[in-house]
DNA sequence: GCAATGTATTTCGTATACAAAGTGAGGAAA
DNA sequence: TTTCCTCACTTTGTATACGAAATACATTGC
């Protein structure tokens, strides 16, 4: 499924298999924002911390205007406050902030498992199960990184398979004020292994196609989440 | 509770009842976003339709640059839908649009119909009360306009005795977009009747604080009012 | 007469300049 | 010494100007 809407985040590449696709234009302003937005989750700037404008300007090497309208969509999305005459900062996640966002997107992975369960076809569903596989040897190694994104993946692909793009907009927007807590999220391998377990399970409920039980488990596995990282908020 | 960010669409007073609250500053962009959203949900601008940079500016009498930042904040609510160098549209909902919308929307007030009854004081379900009550008086005068509004008060005000700030941000910003939408749902008298009844429901449930019945109630209320609408979006 | 290409005109994207508001330091008065 | 005021400086907000892209139209060639 192609993004149309540029101003949105989006890490799929624009290229697809076979075939001359539209080449995709980037304004200057969306170009500016996914960077900021890199830069934030990336720790680069620090939550509460003011943004330096001219600074910023300078070593992005655009001037104001594109990069203003960069932080209204920022600030648009939840990711940065603009108090007015007083500059933009970036937003500070409360442990209530974050725990409230764990509550939605665990709510709306439900309604996702559910959905998609009844509404996937079976190659659908054995994709999804590749992806799971690929997430246990990724885990034998240990290779935290590359199953973090893989983890990404997995959500956002079960949201796509719902067929709901509202649900899938919904969590690709929590899913990136969260990004740098869910990192986190794994740092201990008590905690990884236990995140793990929980995927074995929602792997096992999708591939029986047993939605209310899927939704059950995502919806824990949030929740634990919340365990998992609320000391680190 | 307070909306700091002030590019949020909100229609509460600035000032709360009992003691002094922060003067809010509105910048210029933020009046031409509140504007243009308004000119939108009241139908000045059509779905589907170019935005007017020119035409528009030269109305509302402000320069391109607040105005563009307006229009890039609508775009991260996914009101328009800016195409590069081709200027911005308003955003045409699909029937699918409007069917994931609901969908979305009824999940999420199953969630807040539970954490409701989970977490609100007695005060607070007594003062839902009321307002459900001068709902059905309204209903009672046909006074269709002051019930809509009353009943988008009923559903806010749901979402916030939950507590949850993400929750609330969520529906709302599915509230905006639907909004013109669910105007429409209860123009014949018969659906408007079948409205009533089911926030009849809702108000039994909520005062046995019923959460999952509560829940599901509040799920089959939105999933009907796609009944209502699917004909004329 | 139709299609295709070149050109004019409009519209958009970005940079910059100016005005307004905020911030902080230093000094004067209590 | 402390507090409040003033003034200079910094930062933000808005307007405008200029270059680039897209669209519409006319002209030319087939």
């Amino acid at each position: 499924m192609r993004n149309l809407n540029p101003g949105r985040s989006m890490e799929n590449p624009g290229v697809v298999a076979g075939g001359p696709v539209a080449i995709r234009k980037q304004t200057l302003h969306d170009q500016v924002a996914n960077r900021i937005r890199d830069l934030i989750i990336e720790g680069y700037l620090e939550p509460g911390s003011r943004i330096d404008e001219t600074g910023l300007i300078e070593q992005l090497e655009v001037s104001r205007t594109p990069f203003r309208e960069a932080l209204r969509t920022l600030a648009a999305e939840g990711l940065v406050i603009i108090r007015p005459s007083k500059g933009a900062v970036v937003r500070k996640l409360t442990p209530q902030d974050v725990f409230s966002m764990l509550e939605v997107l665990a709510h709306l992975e439900k309604l996702a498992g559910k959905l998609t369960c009844e509404r996937a076809s079976d190659d659908d569903i054995t994709a999804l199960m590749a992806l799971h596989n690929e997430m246990l040897d990724l885990y034998e190694k240990r290779e935290r990184l590359a199953y973090y994104k893989l983890n990404q993946a997995f959500h956002s692909r079960l949201a796509e398979l719902t067929g709901n793009e509202t649900l899938q907009e919904m969590q690709r927007n929590i899913q990136a004020r969260l990004k740098r807590i869910r990192f986190i999220g794994n740092r201990s391998p008590d905690y990884w292994a236990a995140a793990v377990a929980e995927h074995e399970q929602m792997a096992q409920a999708l591939s029986r196609r047993d939605g209310d039980a899927l939704g059950e488990v995502m919806a824990r596995h949030l929740m634990n989440t919340w365990e998992r990282v609320k000391d680190s908020v």
